[in-house]
DNA sequence: CCGGCCAAGTGGCTCAGCCACTAGGCCACC
DNA sequence: GGTGGCCTAGTGGCTGAGCCACTTGGCCGG
């Protein structure tokens, strides 16, 4: 799309006083604690209604930056008004290599925690996504769902809520690249023999196992993947 | 700090509006591109003023979730109003242990890729870090900061920002569990060694050793930790 | 069939104002 | 001297009415 045709994008009042909000902060020197001035005096300075600074303050509220006490004013809890790099990571457009990184470390780490913490329950979660695969590679698919299925009932074996969110924030990078490697022939009967491999590692009990099961499966995939990778940008 | 005690949390009212929306956002079944209720109108339904359901708007258009278009109507971008998991973790308060788990899962990753990236000049920031602690802890302190600098040196170096915005996601916790631990007697002089030990790998550009130093370091400092810790929930 | 126009609907923003709560000073009382 | 109550100015929370700008869809004339 051409930049002169481009749809405009008219900001939002709220969002210039959020600017000037935050510049007037690294401006002034304040720091986490300190004091904002009074609404009515944001907007008479600002020349905009006490209902837009409301709107931005209202912003800076549930990024967590800001705390409006009622009745006793606005305090910086931060020393800036910047948002935090992961909110602004979920929105950017996240390159392939590094979510392959990413998965190796967060996906050996919690193989290593399952085989530690699993449930029999959970184990057999493992199990039934393991047969799921299988009938699906016999059935002549190439067992994406049943890959995808494993992982889950792994991260959730590994009871570590933070781990499993740091996996949701690529789960939608880790579901191409998965369909993607699957693609590849013989590739799916090789990728099960390598779940089975964690799951009897996990089975077993055997962290330091299971996380070289782990290992070795994911940078596979990262190298089938890797292959057939054109960049884009 | 008791139940009784604990200060009392009024519900601003755009937070109650921005629940009710999710949750008719949900029970009418609405997607991606269907087009929300007027503000007029919601503000009448939910008998609050236009300025409070503005105000909700306002944080869902911010978190991406819905798009208003002046004179069109606001649509929704997802299927659903809920906020991606990440996002909410920045708010929530973090376990440790968790954030101990994901580091070790974290950092050696990253001391792996730092040891098959590095730049000389990176190499030299690291071992900088490294002599800085040296020197605090030869000065009585405990060398928390040159810890930092170091950990920092080697995050650069691995060269994988998401890695690194993980890392910066669990900042905060890092940064109490190792005062924490360098207040350990004797733990100063040992956590420079095992600095060192990773130094040395990362210098070599050996990525498995590297990767096993990492290891060994982290778990010390959670072990250390664990000891004095004391759940409160 | 097409193009322009119009009107209803909708979001963007303002203004004026009331209420609830906080903070800080003052004062009476112990 | 200190303690507790009270008062008041300042501040955020919220409302209602209203105007403007923009989108949409249909109507009308060509």
């Amino acid at each position: 799309m051409s930049e002169a045709l481009r749809p405009m994008v008219k900001s939002r009042l709220y969002e210039q006083v959020l600017e000037r909000l935050r510049a007037y902060v690294t401006e002034a020197g304040l720091e986490a604690g300190d004091r904002l001035p009074a609404e009515r005096d944001l907007a008479a300075s600002l020349g905009v209604s006490r209902a837009s600074v409301k709107q931005a303050i209202v912003v800076l509220e549930v990024q967590g930056l800001v705390e409006a006490r009622h009745g006793g004013g606005t305090y910086l809890v931060k020393d800036t008004l910047d948002v935090e790099p992961v909110e602004q990571l979920v929105e950017r457009r996240k390159r392939l290599p590094e979510v392959l990184e990413a998965r190796e470390a967060l996906e050996t780490k919690l193989a290593e925690l399952a085989a530690e913490r699993r449930t029999d329950a959970e184990l057999d979660d493992i199990r039934q996504a393991l047969d799921f695969m299988r009938d699906e590679i016999a059935g002549g698919e190439n067992g994406v769902e049943g890959d995808r299925r494993f992982h889950a009932a792994v991260t959730a074996a590994a009871h570590s809520s933070l781990l499993a969110d740091f996996m949701k924030t690529i789960a939608r990078q880790i579901t191409e690249s998965r369909t993607e490697s699957l693609r590849q022939p013989g590739r799916p009967s090789r990728s099960l023999a390598q779940h089975t491999a964690i799951y009897e590692a996990i089975a077993a009990g055997d962290p330091k196992k299971a996380a070289a099961a782990m290992r070795r499966h994911v940078r596979t995939v990262a190298k089938v993947r890797l292959l057939t990778w054109v960049p884009e940008d």
